[in-house]
Formats: structure tokens, sequence, C-alpha cells
DNA sequence: CTAAAATTTTAGCGATTGCTACAATTCTGT
DNA sequence: ACAGAATTGTAGCAATCGCTAAAATTTTAG
């Protein structure tokens, strides 16, 4: 067992970048709208993720300035080449998390929470693992 | 206090609350710090969470007006009862999480740094079937 | 077309977590 | 005991994410 004061290994990975999860959060909330409907707005996000559309509209101003989507005034919201695959990433991890919990018999609705939660914070050693145990492999 | 936005039952849960996943990761590395060691100091933590003193000061100060521990100006850090209390669930659950990873394969090192991330993000549901998945059953 | 409704933006507040720089206190070695 | 080292506290800055209120713009309905 690790010392008590064994810093690093196990640390430098739970000093999670919070700003980093909403981004994921938010190219996937916005590839996955984007997909049943033809336009993402601000109005959208807002109620997905049940926050003020001023909370949306200045995370969506801070990840245009990094390069993930793009949108002009009072327009909606599309995802620049780098969102997409940011979103495609985050939405094949999500469903390999959500797919490898009913896998182990969690019901699915505990499932699709725990995913949104877990999918952050899983390694792609874990990852991969997940997917062999969910039947996932190609 | 819950702003009935009815929004999708997973984002209730994705909405996190960071403040009390840092109160739960102090806790746990207090009462884990306290476990090898006579007294808990701002050093000690800022050390193990690779932050500055100054950083940790405040959420201690915070901490403890959440009842969780208890110090004085110059003086170690104790937790309360209900301070304990909680580091013992937080522990409990984060061995729950890792030893679940490492009956499923997960070699050591990276289950324990993904235990770090998952645990404040698993049901009590699905914790339960890590339980059982590690043969922890009692 | 025009007025109302919906949506988006701006201004400004607070909480939390990070930092550096510096002051205050406690601990330690001689 | 006392000086220097270590530790802790304070002041003040920034970034992120919440909010309300009110202004600006776009959309919709009559």
């Amino acid at each position: 067992m690790a010392k008590a004061t064994n810093i690093s290994e196990p640390h430098r990975r739970t000093r999670r970048d919070h700003a980093s999860e909403t981004a994921e959060d938010y190219v996937e909330a916005v590839a996955d709208i984007l997909a049943w409907r033809p336009k993402c707005r601000v109005t959208d996000l807002a109620k997905r993720f049940a926050v003020s559309h001023v909370t949306v509209n200045r995370i969506v101003e801070r990840l245009q300035k990094e390069g993930l989507l793009v949108t002009r005034p009072y327009q909606p919201i599309e995802l620049t080449h780098k969102g997409k695959r940011l979103a495609s990433k985050c939405r094949e991890r999500h469903e390999i998390v959500r797919c490898f919990l009913l896998a182990i018999g969690i019901d699915e609705e505990t499932a699709a929470i725990d995913a949104e939660g877990i999918e952050h914070h899983v390694s792609p050693r874990t990852l991969r693992r997940f997917r062999e145990l969910a039947g996932m492999d190609s």
C-alpha cells in the first residue's frame, strides 16, 4: 500500500480539469442535438443541462475561443472539425461505459446516469477492458 | 431549491457538485494521512493534491464551516465526527471501485488512478454490483 | 406590416478553486 | 534563548460556472 505521503501517481489524474469536462459535455450535447434537429441553439443546451441560458452563452463563448464550435451573434451553434472529432470520441467512450454497465447487470436508467459521470474518468486502458467485457469488440 | 426543469434523468447527476467532491477528497485525504502520521498539516494536503498551501488553507476553512473538520490558527487539522463518517464512507466506496477494477483485470496503478476519478460518480446501485463482482460481499 | 413572443446578449453579482507575494507564527538547531 | 527554517495566514489577482435583471435581436402571430 502506498505511503500516506505518496502524492503524484493517483492524484495527477484526480486533479481533474473541470473546464475540459464541461467542454466534452457540451460538444457531445451539440452533436447529439444536431443529430435530431436542424439547429442547435443556446436554449436547447440550457434545457439539457438545466442551467440558465446565460451560463450556456458564456461557455459557448469559451468553447468558440478554444476552436471547438462556431457561432455568430443570435445565430445557432455549429461544431468545428475539432469539435466534431472530440464529440465523436466522447460519444464512443460514453457508449462503451454505458454498455459496460448494462453488461454487468445495471438497469438502463442507472447505467445512463452513471455513465454520464464516469465517462470523463476512464483511462484508455480501462476503456479497452470495458469494451471487451461489454462484448463490443469488432 | 429544485428548478423544475425536469430534464433528462441522466443530467441531474452529471450536473455534479464539484464542491462536494472536493470535500470528499479532502476528508478522505485527512483520514488517510492521520492513519500514517500523528498530525495532518496544511502542507501534507498541499503536497498530496499538488496545489499551493494557500488553496488548501481556503478549502480547509470552508470545510470547517461545513462542520467536516476542525483546526485552529497554526494548528494541525482534525476531523469532526461528521467528517470521520464521510471519510469512512468515501474510503469504502473508493476501495470497492478500486478492487472492482482489479477484479476485471485492470493493473494496480491504473486501477488506483481511475478509482480516484470514478468514485464520486458511482450510484449506490452500481456500487453494490461492483462489490458483488469484486467478491467483497460479507 | 406590426406587435408580441422567443431568443440571445450584456452587465453585474457570488462561490469555488487556482496562483504569487508577503506577513505572521511556530518549530528547530546551536 | 535566539536566529533561521518551516509552516501557516492574509491580500489580491484570475478563470470557471452559477444566477437575475434588463437590453437587443430575431422569430412568429395577427
